[in-house]
DNA sequence: TTTTCGCTTGAACATCTGTTCAAGTGTTAT
DNA sequence: ATAACACTTGAACAGATGTTCAAGCGAAAA
């Protein structure tokens, strides 16, 4: 059953949010940096090479979109990806073009 | 550590431009509507509520990235999604909002 | 041809966003 | 207490982006 023509669909801001959020290239690197383990900023900085500054700021960003989630230990802070939801769709994304990469 | 420290993502820029075209709300609206089915310009400004040259713009950007097919019919224009793995985590993203709206 | 319809395009504008740099906060070590 | 370490935060800037308006273009109707 389809819906309705006249009727916009309700959750597009918050969905469009979350794209948004995986929608930058660094970001989208710390994303797929934090959802294989948890990593501390120091760490993710090196991998993705951009500046602790940089990567913090992404973070918070991520943070307030619930796609990530913080712990302290020690001096450090560890991040882990928060959302199963784009967990999979990252995977299934990335596979996928990855996929069509091969058969180009 | 047990393994090298990842190295980037090689396809993070083309994966990143993929949710980026998804990532703003008229564009996600405008691809929820050609995800059912094949529409024209028209009919999908009159649906989302943004005037035609607007839409026409995101069309555009949209057909860049290969998300979105069009084919000419006469005077009008029909626009429908050109990729099933969008299709299939738009569907997922938006019932796992949706699941969460519910809950809430 | 001329007109009308449907869509596209370019310019202009205001807003948003990513990045850097410098300063600040909290935690552990000395 | 002081210093070193790990991260956060705010200001500032350049560049990107969404939107509007007006003009342009192709296809069908008159």
């Amino acid at each position: 059953m389809t819906r309705p023509l006249a009727q916009p669909y309700e959750h597009a801001a918050e969905l469009a949010g979350v794209f948004h959020l995986m929608g930058d290239p660094s970001r989208l690197s710390i994303l797929m940096l934090v959802m294989e383990q948890a990593r501390s900023v120091g760490e993710i900085a090196a991998a993705s090479g951009h500046s602790v500054s940089l990567v913090s700021h992404h973070l918070r960003l991520l943070r307030a979109g619930r796609l990530v989630q913080a712990e302290r230990r020690g001096k450090q802070v560890f991040y882990s990806l928060d959302d199963e939801h784009v967990r999979s769709v990252l995977r299934d994304m990335a596979a996928h073009i990855a996929e069509d990469a091969e058969h180009a």
